[in-house]
DNA sequence: GTATTGTTTCAAAAACTTGTGAAATATTCA
DNA sequence: TGAATATTTCACAAGTTTTTGAAACAATAC
């Protein structure tokens, strides 16, 4: 899979697949090894120790601790509960699982909020025209702003609807410029 | 809109505005300054050179340079017309405003590759375990990376029915783990 | 209670990204 | 063609993000 002798396979392959889920996570605007510890639990038989991802995937302790936290923050990791049989005293973590609703948590938590904040942002904008000259830039001005105006309320509609009925259309956005 | 004294509210309605789709630009794994940069030709009322944009957003002529080339290569900018009536030698740009056609280009260009690439990645590691012992944690393994496939399968699926039908559904996703 | 191991915090190092300035190249006008 | 201006390229500087290592803190076993 990768150098020269791969003499444990397996641990190959869950590198090699876990580095891909990190790029993809990344991409999506996470840090890369935030995808590459979800992976690592989520092709895991049991819940693993922070000390034990942190030798899979050669990082730091403390690198590990930041990274869980952010995940335990977003409900993509879970605290798996200890199966105490004189088991050490150490923590473990298994991998949430329902992927859409990891999804539909992000785009309401972190996408929803940012179209709203467009929409605010224009209209504040729009106000700030109130009293400039009617000359022709300022009616163009206006004229653009007001349509990315539509343009962020049916991104925020779309999203709406995709999180409330799991459908979305991108209808709206076809018809732009309105 | 900003500082002490907004002598020229134009201007810094427009910066404000760019700025903010810089932001969302940046979200959505672009590099802020192609945001700002669309941002100002769009909301201009007749096509801008490199000048005039660098003057606007105040980066160098070669960071613009930069960008146009980039913002050019996912077609979201074009050369105007030069009007050549006694114009100066100055090439002008202007924004792009089909949205739909943007977005798809985009989905179609570089998330779709993405996908594919991660169908891709987790075929190659089945086939790096084909000769694997048949051990329980190997049995596992290869489970969840089947499942990993599946979920791959439902995003690329419900990525072409966008492009090709501009609607999607999120219930295959919905149903995973299958 | 104390020793041991695990976890968190945080300042600073390392890695990475983005923008600049200078030089090279290209274009326009006369 | 030559002068003037515009554009591109690229090494490096500035800024940002991510990871580390040390120390503080917490929990458990004995």
């Amino acid at each position: 899979m990768a150098h020269p002798a791969p003499q444990d396979p397996l641990k190959d392959v869950r590198l090699f697949v876990a580095e891909h889920v990190g790029s993809l996570m990344e991409f999506w605007g996470f840090k890369r090894v935030l995808g590459r510890i979800w992976t690592v639990l989520y092709l895991s038989e049991r819940p693993l120790t922070a000390a034990e991802i942190g030798r899979r995937l050669a990082l730091s302790p403390s690198a590990i601790s930041v990274a869980l936290a952010e995940l335990k923050r977003w409900g993509v990791v879970h605290e798996a509960v200890v199966l105490s049989t004189r088991t050490r005293r150490a923590q473990s973590w298994r991998a949430e699982s329902d992927v859409w609703g990891m999804v539909s948590n992000v785009l309401r938590q972190r996408e929803l909020p940012m179209v709203r904040r467009t929409e605010e942002v224009i209209r504040t904008a729009l106000e700030a025209l109130a009293d400039a000259p009617q000359d022709a830039e300022t009616r163009h001005l206006r004229q653009a702003m007001r349509s990315l105006l539509l343009l962020a309320g049916a991104g925020r509609a779309m999203l709406e609807t995709l999180l409330s009925t799991g459908r979305a259309s991108a209808e709206a956005l076809k018809k732009f410029p309105a």
